[in-house]
DNA sequence: CGACGGTTTGACAATCATCAAATACAGTGG
DNA sequence: CCACTGTATTTGATGATTGTCAAACCGTCG
């Protein structure tokens, strides 16, 4: 039954399967999907922006972006994409992409599956109803980060969400998870340039907040740092204790 | 039929059925729905954040927004709602507010109907389903703005995306519309101080980009600011020529 | 008239961007 | 194994956008 495209249970529908409690039949779905998964290198074009949507996507590994391009090349990521997440999925006729939807790191996606059939497939369209909501709430605290805070908050508030998503989909631990991204990226995504990004990581580091390592970064004192960055989980459902707290 | 609550069909109405044709009974569901409105003053809480939401609203007339406040005082209005929003419409089970909801006229809500009953109830669940795919291009439209524009474009492109919605709900013209905010809300909407607001307006009405008399807005030269300020109609749907070019 | 919320103005400070170059690092090919 | 190339990180010097603080002004309402 092991896959020879991936490890046993790529991280994305570990992710799903976390969000709500799944039917057998809807994981099988799931399975199934992940079986005809599709890998892309780093840079790829995962949606180009304002062209329709053929079929939704559930990204399995790898890290992508939602990004905007202004005419005078600065460039917005307006999010990212982390294993689990969901791409362009949407209830409306006809959808196009509102951003384009690049690979940052090489990818592994597949087509999600639909929950409409069978009376909802157990659990698929509630998975499906949670990431969305978690994604508007990340876009809500980015747009957050964006418009208030420093860069030194805007990076510490950034690492911690980046964390308890990753969590989601079993990635990291407690206090380390992979960084495949370069500070150009980092820039990108929170609103500065890759030469303030640089000189604000020194100085988490010299104050003892933040190790990077191969790829790794270490959070040296998490609760001091949700502190000094206003950082509190995202929640959104009251049901069961779901999410994570 | 003229209620008197309201005008005969309140903007927010206009909107939905803007977004989608509704059936007869679509439009009666709302029409109903209008009827049982409730009436806010400016600065009531529509929605608490981290508690659990009741009923989804429709956002029927006045202007609201979604609210962050950290924990030094500092204040982020992640986005504006105006008439025809959808305010707290999740998919899933027990949803929680991810944000507060904050008058900031004088608003009118309803309950917003569930359309699923009666085989979706002509359209409305598409209605709705545009609505919210508008909402999230509107969010990373914000967070570009907040990310990569300087004050003069955030300010620019702000106001061309309030006339593109607005104008949805059939409010303003080609070249104005209201503005019942204060230099204070743009500020925490667009991550400045009302300080910068005040002298970058001043700076757009010496340019002859604006005019303000009397909370109306004037657009002097829509075209030449959308060059200026980067801005592109919004579009989620290829679906007839529905939205708006 | 006085109080109040909102706008406007001025002087100054600070964060962050820009420009340019040096350094480190990884992969490639000789 | 070592130059070689390209990308990413780091550093320095300088300037611009925006924030902060404080006060004046203005219209409205009781």
């Amino acid at each position: 039954m092991t896959n020879a495209n991936q490890q046993a249970v790529p991280p994305g529908i570990s992710r799903l399967a976390a969000l709500a409690p799944l039917t057998p039949a809807a994981r099988q779905a799931l399975d199934l999907a992940a079986r005809q998964a599709r890998t892309v290198k780093a840079r790829g074009e995962l949606q180009v922006e304002g062209r329709e949507i053929r079929a939704p996507m559930i990204l399995l590994s790898g890290w992508a972006c939602r990004a905007f391009n202004l005419a005078d090349g600065r460039r917005q990521i307006a999010s990212l994409l982390l294993p689990g997440d969901l791409i362009g999925m949407y209830n409306h006729e006809a959808p196009i992409a509102n951003a384009s939807v690049i690979a940052l790191t090489e990818v592994v996606v597949c087509e999600a599956p639909q929950p409409r059939e069978a009376a909802d497939l157990g659990g698929l369209a509630e998975a499906y109803a949670i990431s969305a909501a978690l994604d508007q709430a990340y876009l809500l605290r980015n747009i957050t980060r964006l418009g208030r805070m420093d860069a030194y908050e805007r990076i510490g508030n950034w690492l911690l969400e980046l964390r308890e998503r990753l969590a989601l989909a079993g990635i990291g631990s407690s206090n380390q998870f992979p960084m495949p991204l370069t500070q150009e990226v980092m820039a990108d995504t929170l609103g500065l340039t890759s030469v303030h990004i640089n000189r604000t990581l020194q100085q988490m580091r010299k104050d003892n907040l933040i190790a990077l390592q191969n790829g790794v970064i270490t959070l040296a004192d998490p609760a001091r740092l949700a502190t000094l960055a206003d950082h509190h989980p995202a929640c959104v459902t009251a049901a069961g204790s779901r999410p994570e707290g």
